[in-house]
DNA sequence: TTGTAAGCGTTATCAC
DNA sequence: GTGATAACGCTTACAA
């Protein structure tokens, strides 16, 4: 059931469905019904495909992420459709699920035309090439030029560095989590980051060294650990730091993941929260604050970053050259009562 | 940068370079040289669309689910994965939005070519039109044959029962969770349903008034109540309930969700659960174990559905006519901390 | 207002 | 092994 048969039945020629279909307008009322008439007898449905290869566009804004079922991405996602409504795109989500392949392939999506831009919530640096960007969706085109790509949330790497970006300040608010747990009172404050090579978790690593070393404190080898960015990975990583004597008396998740993991296996090990330890994370997913205890975490304006990185989106996928600027959007530390002064000695 | 300058460029024809891409191994190797150096002088990037025009498939599957940050779907999509990259599909996700408009666009995209195949792990009952289904992607085709189309997770309408789906007994497990309560000595047991259209979390609702039924119990009006599916919607639920006088001592949430978002409300109100109310979930979402108590609930076998979803969709994408059986997988009610018999009276 | 026809970048079918 | 060339379904001048 293609324009052609639809044609035939109307007893009009193709050029006229077409239009029919794009404008509508500038068909005459009589023929408008013959068209109408004919593509509900055939049950006729345009090939979206063939229609955008022939336009040259897609209306089609292609959104990569880890992985589905991240909380954190309800409001990220909720700005991106305020603002793709709006400006009439479609949004298409694919997950890298924490996999070279499957991110190359959906970034060279753009570049093959599948879409018309990319928006970046996945940290891509395990993804990188030696030699330079894993895609050549990343890379900077031939002619200079640089293709419509914007990365939310995500810390750039040198290499990305021609892409803007939109995101909080994930050294000042992880510096900020810190000296809160300093304020406190507490000394031995332990880290729980992502995997090494996660540039994000990195950054709030770098934060809580910082207000460490502001404070005078120094840092045990044994209270920086892996988490994996996941609920075990976080139980994993509480089970070695409880081993410790003496055990740390606060910690600093880079994850509202994690730091439920770790609430979750600190009371396994029957210690309470915050009374023997503290704990802060990072995000401000719904389910830091159903938490018991409610979670002190740092809040990002997920639904601004969503918004923000959509309409820079937008602007890039309209032609200009709209600079590489990352954008730095305002975070807040969110006290809530999983956080308190540490026990005596 | 099309396959024709290519062809200029390594000085052969587009049909060498097309079979250069296609089937290499038919290409004289002093050939295939030239035609790589070609590709990496000019930068050239096949063009998806076309090649999809041309070949009228996509090796693309589309995945449509409510929201991507439902931490239900992480197991779904790990699922779908596996069979995905087994059968050589990609997958594509979209959110409905819980919105109209958003669904019937991207049901279409399999009926415009955009995609081979849809799993659905949305509800669409609230989108269908009173006359049929809401997208043409929807409906049976004209020829009498069935869109490759399968069901995850959701209950099948009588409209859409001409598609194979894949799914837990909702009645069966809601009835087991409701006695559990009921065997612990509950009597006056309420329900946080989803929206009165979830079709969903109506069948939960019968699940558990069936088991009130069978134990003799009456189902006071005001122990059913909506709670939207979320957090907010639950907590509502909650304070109402707990105004109640006598108020009920458990409350079984037809999804984790709203269990969370209940139990958030329940220790606001100075209560303990399970000392002073019980409460049930559904889903198993990782955060239920995580929860303080951990949470009672009823697992579903997540991934396994999506990988017995995603086969049949395979199926039914090489063109095989699969029939419409309902595949109903089992679930597991997991006993854990939050519930207990109710206080004395 | 409508029709004719070119062409988008590929793949596929032929000859050679 | 390789090269012409005809599709695929649509949009869009341009002509009528």
């Amino acid at each position: 059931m293609s324009i052609k048969q639809v044609a035939k039945e109307a007893g009009v020629s193709i050029a006229t469905v077409s239009r029919y279909l794009n404008s509508p307008e500038h068909v005459r009322e009589k023929t408008r019904l013959k068209v109408q008439a004919a593509i509900e007898k055939t049950g006729f449905s345009r090939n979206a495909l063939a229609r955008n290869f022939r336009r040259g566009k897609t209306s089609l804004v292609m959104v990569v992420l880890p992985e589905v079922g991240d909380p954190f991405f309800s409001g990220v996602m909720r700005g991106i459709w305020r603002v793709a409504r709006r400006e009439g795109y479609s949004i298409l989500i694919s997950e890298t699920q924490f996999n070279t392949e499957g991110f190359n392939e959906y970034a060279d999506m753009v570049f093959s035309k599948q879409a018309d831009g990319i928006i970046l919530l996945a940290s891509i640096s395990p993804f990188m090439r030696d030699g330079g960007a894993g895609s050549s969706a990343l890379e900077r085109r031939p002619d200079g030029t640089v293709p419509p790509v914007v990365i939310g949330c995500e810390t750039v790497t040198p290499q990305l560095s021609h892409f803007p970006s939109v995101r909080v300040d994930n050294v000042g608010a992880a510096r900020e989590a810190s000296r809160h747990l300093i304020g406190l009172g507490h000394r031995r404050i332990a880290f729980i980051s992502g995997a090494r090579d996660s540039l994000l978790t990195s950054d709030r690593e770098r934060g809580y060294r910082g207000a460490m070393a502001d404070a005078g404190l120094a840092v045990d080898d044994g209270w920086v650990l892996e988490g994996d960015l996941s609920i075990d990975g976080a139980r994993r990583a509480v089970r070695e730091l409880l081993a410790q004597r003496p055990r740390p008396t606060a910690i600093f998740c880079a994850t509202d993941e994690m730091a439920l993991g770790a609430m979750h296996e600190i009371r396994a090990n029957g210690l309470a929260i915050p009374a023997d330890i503290s704990i802060v994370g990072f995000d401000d997913v719904r389910y830091a604050a159903t938490a018991s205890p409610p979670l002190t975490t740092v809040a990002q304006p997920a639904e601004e970053i969503g918004e923000h990185t959509m309409e820079r989106l937008c602007r890039a996928m309209l032609g200009g050259d709209i600079g590489a600027e990352p954008e730095v959007v305002p975070h807040r530390l969110v006290l809530r009562s999983s956080t308190a002064a540490p026990p005596a000695e």
